[in-house]
DNA sequence: CTTGACTGTGAACGCTCGTTCACTTATAAT
DNA sequence: ATTATAAGTGAACGAGCGTTCACAGTCAAG
């Protein structure tokens, strides 16, 4: 099996969300017969790119939707991927209670000790309680903004990651919209 | 529809990476005709949840793997997630180039004024190109490292954004790996 | 109580799926 | 040249797919 086929089967499933049939990978891959296509799947199969389900489906493996996760810059890279066996599923990670976590952008230097600076994504998810020391996302008396979520015993207020900037104490309601889980930063 | 339903459906695809066949959901919605199930596929359809191709198969649509991109913290949040017309794709979004994308652990705190800290994650695209300015994970004279790339005609040099470092100029060479395209951090 | 719309049941049907078999062509080793 | 192995062709097949139809139960409006 090619590493170009490989990819053939990958863009398919980026594009259609699915498996090819049988029949489709017959113009995928050029062949004229579906035993030819059996076979390949089956050398997909044994190369650990696709799996077989109950039903005889065709579910995709790793390969579709993992990205290799290297450990330290200075081990180096890798020159070939299939020595790793470490990868990660961005979206899962990320995001593991889909229906519940949002995207934000940043706006705003009030956190930038903590490395969150203006322009930066937030991934939140929601709900109305917090810890001392998240990020929350909260509404303080009717505005909108992201913090250090801080509690100390009865006292509960929002501290800011920038000297510039002063606590917040909450003069009339504070609710906890969501909690920052984690942030991105696009080049 | 329920909201419910549509759970299980996503539920569904996200354990077994495709949509379940008419006999699969009648166990999933304990329905006993598949009559019943074709009226809620019409349902989903209705509602934007699914699609069906050209073969008839269902294929699924934003809600399965776009999480909702809010605007600024300011606005607030959405009483109703389908107010919300802008979606994205965690995984399209960061790794665009799934073949030649990495993830890598930050290593020490070289970046740090860049709001790249010690522990973060990196997605790297590979490629031994660059523009000055850019953040690259390079091989200079045999060591690897985060830094940003500085060119000025003819001389090239890696520049760290801590005070604390100097510029590394290679003596004997200096190999371009990646550039980092995003970064990663995960509370 | 009727009526009509909606929802679910159960059975039937044609179609395409993945599988399989016998046969042919290409590749490589002796 | 001969042989063995691998790779592709073409046709046939049963199974399960999604679709469709007639019919029964539920529920709200008149």
């Amino acid at each position: 099996m090619q590493e170009n086929q490989k990819q053939k089967l990958i863009d398919f499933y980026k594009n259609e969300k699915r498996m090819p049939t049988y029949t489709e990978m017959l113009k995928i891959f050029d062949f004229k017969s579906k035993n030819a296509v059996a076979r390949l799947v089956e050398k997909f199969i044994d190369a650990g790119i696709v799996s077989k389900d109950y039903l005889g489906r065709l579910i995709p493996l790793k390969s579709f939707s993992e990205i290799p996760m290297l450990g330290l810059v200075k081990a180096g890279f890798p020159s070939d991927v299939d020595e790793l066996n470490d990868t990660i599923n961005l979206d899962e990670y990320l995001a593991p209670k889909k229906g519940s976590t949002y995207m934000l952008t940043v706006d705003g230097d009030s956190m930038i000790e903590a490395h969150i600076s203006d322009g930066d994504m937030v991934l939140v998810e929601k709900q109305n309680t917090a810890r001392d020391g998240d990020i929350v996302i909260a509404n303080v008396d009717g505005e909108f903004t992201m913090k250090y979520f801080r509690k100390n015993g009865d006292k509960v207020y929002l501290q800011p990651a920038n000297k510039d900037f002063k606590n917040i104490y909450p003069t009339n309601q504070l609710t906890i919209i969501g909690i920052v889980k984690a942030v991105i930063r696009k080049y």
